[in-house]
DNA sequence: GCCAACTGAGTGACCGTTCATTCAGCCGGT
DNA sequence: ACCGGCTGAATGAACGGTCACTCAGTTGGC
């Protein structure tokens, strides 16, 4: 038969390992932290041998940036495509909140990597800082702004200091959400969130 | 002469030697993470040979378990003292703001610590939540029901949520300000966040 | 002298990374 | 249809550096 892979070709099983490896180090890095996977383990969790996590990644630095990299990228997409789905920049925090929710509530692995993993050193957090956590931040505080403009909000408040407490506290669902035994739904603690912070920020 | 420390005995030298250790080791976690820090640098930093951190402390990993006891306990403590100054559950809850902001920000290399260091690993995450940082939210959480009792703030609202939400708020100002360059205080921060969370909260 | 406190060179385990080797699949010649 | 040669992805054993921790020995106060 012709070749497993006909149309899309360019690199062909390479995708694959690629992303096999990917999730693999999100499963063992939430399982045993960073610093405590081996790229030993990552390589048998992914179904190839030590060497091949070589041949995709320059280190296993790389590996936990690329694993940041690629999913800040698609949840500001996402963040950005479901602004445009309204005006009311109540119901835009609201959308904001709730994605980031459901976004970490849907994949445990993910999230104790992003609430827990990615915070372990001042290296990595400035550097991911930089990257497109301050983009994220920016999101919320510009959709803040908005609504100040357009006097939904109090307008005496300081928009950076704003998204700061919508995002700590967003933050905090989610960490905590990791560390409890209890299964509940994450997504919906965003409506507590927004009840509460709406109320205080808005203008009467 | 007389040893050094006449009054207070039982372990002569040792609390010195100890004090200075931890002085140490929270700096050099601090400056380097605790998984870059080698026990020589600690060692050296604190002026004794590497053999004697094991005088005083079983491993690595449980010199940052006393920072962190030893810290929270403090902080604890000094909060549970701030509650009895007053009667008014807001006042109470600014008072908690304020220490915890106050506490870190006269400490950059401590807060460093506790904002990054301490939450590297799941396994350090959950060992440290269920010692004292429990107690410290529902420190908040028991606040805030008093004040619900009192009519001071919006019954229907799910009190251990809302604590959650003002440690997580207080958390991220803690967090961005040890990754800011700019150097601002950090504790009259807590003003601004109470200014919204109250404004959430409170019945009308 | 004695003992407790302290020292710091040594040790053994560990693990990120490398690289010589293997081998499945493709190609071009017959 | 067959085959010999070639390619490069994949392998995994081995390497080399790093450190947490140990312990035989030293020090100094009494």
């Amino acid at each position: 038969m012709r070749s497993a892979r006909s149309l899309s070709s360019d690199r062909p099983i390479v995708t694959d390992k690629r992303a096999a490896i990917l999730r693999a180090a999100i499963r063992v890095f939430a399982h045993n932290g960073y610093f405590n996977s081996k790229v030993a383990d990552i390589a048998s969790e992914a179904g190839v041998a030590d060497g091949t996590v070589y041949l995709y990644f320059k280190s296993k630095e790389e590996i936990l940036h690329s694993i940041f990299d690629r999913s800040m990228e698609e949840a500001i997409a996402a963040g950005r495509k479901q602004l445009e789905q309204t005006n009311d920049p109540r119901e835009k925090l609201r959308s904001i909140a709730w994605l980031h929710l459901e976004r970490l509530g849907d994949d445990r692995d993910l999230a104790v990597v992003f609430q827990v993993e990615l915070r372990g050193s001042t290296k990595f957090m400035e550097e991911f800082s930089a990257a497109g956590f301050a983009e994220y931040l920016s999101l919320i505080r510009s959709t803040f702004e908005e609504g100040q403009r357009a006097g939904v909000f109090r307008p005496e408040l300081n928009a950076k200091v704003v998204a700061k407490i919508l995002f700590g506290a967003l933050d905090e669902m989610a960490t905590n959400w990791i560390l409890s035994k209890r299964r509940y739904k994450l997504a919906p603690m965003a409506d507590q969130v927004l009840d509460i912070f709406l109320n205080g920020v808005s203008a009467k």
